[in-house]
DNA sequence: CGACTCGTTGAGTGATATCAAACCCGGTGG
DNA sequence: CCACCGGGTTTGATATCACTCAACGAGTCG
């Protein structure tokens, strides 16, 4: 039944973001596509490559993408979760801007990208739907933008803690008190611009200032209103509210 | 006629991202719309405030999007030219997440957001052109994530003014040989995380080496191509090849 | 028990920020 | 014509945040 067809989380997400009908949701199910595997640290997308056939959408575990400098640097410019298109721009765009990569083991829901396009373009609801997806994305590019041009070490850090936070939360990962840190330092320093090795200091003065609390990637919020100060944190720029519209929102400790 | 009309610059932008029948002409420029004029730094859009009635097209002057920190830093996280829409998000979206700001005296078609939701949502080829808009506006973001986030100095800002140089280019707002800076060094420090004096030095040193050459703020290209390479700049993320399918397209140097 | 990954720590360095002043130039008014 | 003004640019001196390099420790896996 529903429950048990793999794009029925699909049907679930969008159902967030915009009123399907009974129409929708059947054509949501009714579309091609495969289940597919991916191992940590995979490459699901390449950059420079032509678009492939299916759009991802991911049913469980967590995703990034990536650019590579010339000088060979790397830098993160999202994270995703289950719930999420892994490549919106794949529906549209015909070639590959970024790298995608699974950053735990990784299921997606693969779908037929011509199949999405029609359904897209021609089922009003659900283009709404996804068009509010792909606008909430690029209103956390923005916010990643401002993190990393604007915040110290401290603010970003703490800001993308929140981040997680809130967004987890949403997407049903998060434990009942704190997460388990999706990312190593490494990563966490590819995702704000910073040094791995200036990343552990800046945890642990969190830490040390009784912000968060650590136990190996386990993380609690001590103070979550205070980190929410320190990382000038406010959820506005995820949009959770699309579904309906204009409920005041606040910004919400999670925790 | 067609030429006169004020839409017609938006026909002529879809235009070059999927190929619109006549029927798609006369919609577009049926659309409700109202033309209107800003003042430079006039605020166009505010952070938090509920979208508007209004969707608006940019056809003549600049524009730019920012937000500001707790700590009081300006981050510009986006710059708009003639053919680009001001603020897609408040197509679907119900809140502001950012500022919008007039960078010139601006011109703009604002078009009823109502009837623009139709129109994409109703004609499958207008809706495909506005998604590719939209995702190409998010591929810049994520550029904009990685040049802040993992290029010094001197590549973020040479980075910028190959980007500029490309999209002006596209937009037919460039001169023969380079084109007017539209930025002071303030808001080009906002732009890409860096301080005003710092800026200054960086230009210095790039005309010093011979890569661009300043009069006021008139800018030539000396050396385009090691400009490129300085800057780690690929057009490839501009997506300007969309509307015919996969032509290889080159980073090619627009001056 | 290596070998490996990840996290932690220390010491020294460097890129960029900060502060402050001078300069340039177009505009304005006496 | 000159004096002055104000925004933007340029320059110098100093400070600092984050980087680099290097080593060590803890946990895990074969």
């Amino acid at each position: 039944m529903l429950r048990d067809h793999i794009l029925s989380k699909m049907v679930r997400k969008l159902s967030t973001r915009a009123v399907l009908d009974e129409d929708d949701r059947t054509a949501i199910l009714a579309l091609p596509c495969i289940r597919r595997s991916y191992e940590p640290v995979a490459y699901i997308v390449h950059e420079g490559a032509p678009a492939r056939k299916h759009c991802m959408f991911v049913i469980e575990g967590l995703a990034y993408r990536q650019k590579v400098t010339a000088t060979g640097a790397r830098q993160i410019v999202s994270i995703h979760m289950p719930g999420d298109f892994l490549d919106l721009q794949h529906l549209f765009l015909n070639r590959a801007d970024h790298n995608v990569q699974a950053l735990t083991r990784l299921h997606t829901a693969e779908i037929d990208r011509e199949a999405l396009q029609d359904l897209v373009l021609s089922h009003p609801t659900i283009g709404r739907a996804m068009w509010i997806d792909a606008l909430v994305e690029a209103s956390i590019f923005r916010e990643w933008i401002v993190n990393i041009g604007r915040r110290d070490a401290r603010a970003r850090v703490a800001h993308l803690l929140c981040e997680f936070a809130v967004r987890m939360q949403a997407a049903g990962i998060a434990e009942a008190d704190g997460y388990v840190l999706p990312m190593n330092q490494e990563q966490l320093a590819d995702a704000v611009g910073l040094t791995p090795v200036h990343i552990n200091r800046t945890l642990k003065s969190l830490t040390a200032d009784g912000l968060i609390h650590r136990e190996k990637r386990y993380l609690t919020f001590s103070d979550w209103e205070r980190l929410r100060v320190v990382g000038d944190f406010s959820a506005l720029y995820l949009h959770l509210d699309q579904a309906t519209p204009l409920d005041d929102e606040a910004d919400g400790a999670p925790f």
